[in-house]
DNA sequence: GACACTAGTAATCGACTGATAACATGTCAA
DNA sequence: TTGACATGTTATCAGTCGATTACTAGTGTC
């Protein structure tokens, strides 16, 4: 997982070229251990740079955080708006829902996105990191409602969203053997796509 | 929130009696900060014991954060078990749905159990909290099985249960002013009990 | 080819963390 | 009363953290 630099060529590089390979990283080391649990050095390490340059491009790891947590937000609303305004949108078609749906499922396979927002979400002690969670979660729920959809239709289909972080995030795709009662509820949470994460699993 | 001491009598407990206080001071900790952004002092602090003796008597922090976590998730399970043993439950019947939900609805009065739950399923990259974890959820939707319904209702009324966790770790009913794009989902996601949550909110 | 500028590192700091060891104090049985 | 044990604390440590400072090395330009 690691940046696998061009070994040999250890070239200086263009600051936002630089900047967006940091940003590439620290989304994955966040995803690992989430804002209190991830140091400037794991990012350091993961971008192959040092770690004062983290630091100092991004002033603080507070704001590196929330630069990360507002990307990943961003990257997933995207998603959503994209198979929204591909088509029309029927809300009591269920074929639809399944479009929208299987389009975040897309976005397991880049599995420190959800990670990140599950981890952004949680963190709610820090003020600055719960205002960015409440703006980016109006945003999503705004974006779901361009369907034409109920309040309440748009507010199931996040909830069934956060079930998905929370079932990915405590890995339960890989480990469904250990847990025989968790079974089920996987099958109904990611459908479909269960049968490719455990075998993403297997494979890793 | 600190743990009132009867001033002056500074007396010794019982061990059992110290340790559920610890425990219970550490819930409230750990609800803050989480497991990676919550120091073994700060739970000390908490429960007006001094931070050697915390690690002493848990062994770890991983291992005091275990006991929590646990704690918590039993403890939520335990009100739907309730639910379900005090009568007949009808899947079909909206009303027991509701039964069930305002069960879990109370438990928001105490905030501390469900965030704390939130960050032990967003912690993840520790391999016994997460194992912890799955466990826990298998659990609780093996409970709502009870009731007679479908893998596909308990899986959503668990999914309702996760945004709820979501929305009240970003602190958004304290906020739905500054973030009005998010208030119909509020709405959707606490019916009647935003009310009481947004005074609370304004009382605290 | 040297000057100005930008991309990057090494060295280091004070604060904090989880854990251990040594010590103190309250309580109860004989 | 005294001794044994359980309940706690103070002192301390080695490691880690985010951040700052001072330094080094490419790069484009005149």
């Amino acid at each position: 997982m690691k940046a696998t630099e061009p070994a040999g060529t250890r070239r200086r590089m263009a600051v936002e070229d630089r900047r967006a390979l940091v940003l590439d990283a620290a989304m994955r080391a966040f995803a690992r251990g989430g804002y209190a649990g991830t140091s400037t050095d794991a990012v350091a390490r993961e971008a192959g740079v040092s770690q004062p340059y983290v630091v100092r491009m991004f002033g603080t790891k507070l704001a590196l955080f929330l630069d990360v947590f507002d990307l990943a937000c961003t990257r997933i609303r995207e998603v959503f708006e994209r198979v929204i305004d591909e088509g029309p949108f029927d809300p009591e078609a269920e074929e639809d829902w399944t479009r929208l749906a299987s389009a975040y499922g897309e976005l397991v396979r880049d599995r420190d996105l959800l990670t990140v927002m599950m981890h952004g979400w949680a963190a709610g002690d820090v003020a600055e990191i719960a205002a960015l969670g409440r703006t980016n979660m109006g945003r999503i729920f705004t974006t779901i409602m361009r369907t034409g959809c109920t309040p309440d239709q748009a507010e199931g289909f996040i909830a069934q969203g956060m079930l998905l972080n929370v079932m990915l995030s405590m890995r339960a795709p890989e480990h469904l053997d250990e847990t025989p009662e968790l079974a089920p509820l996987a099958d109904c949470t990611f459908g479909d796509a269960l049968s490719f994460l455990v075998a993403e699993a297997d494979a890793g």
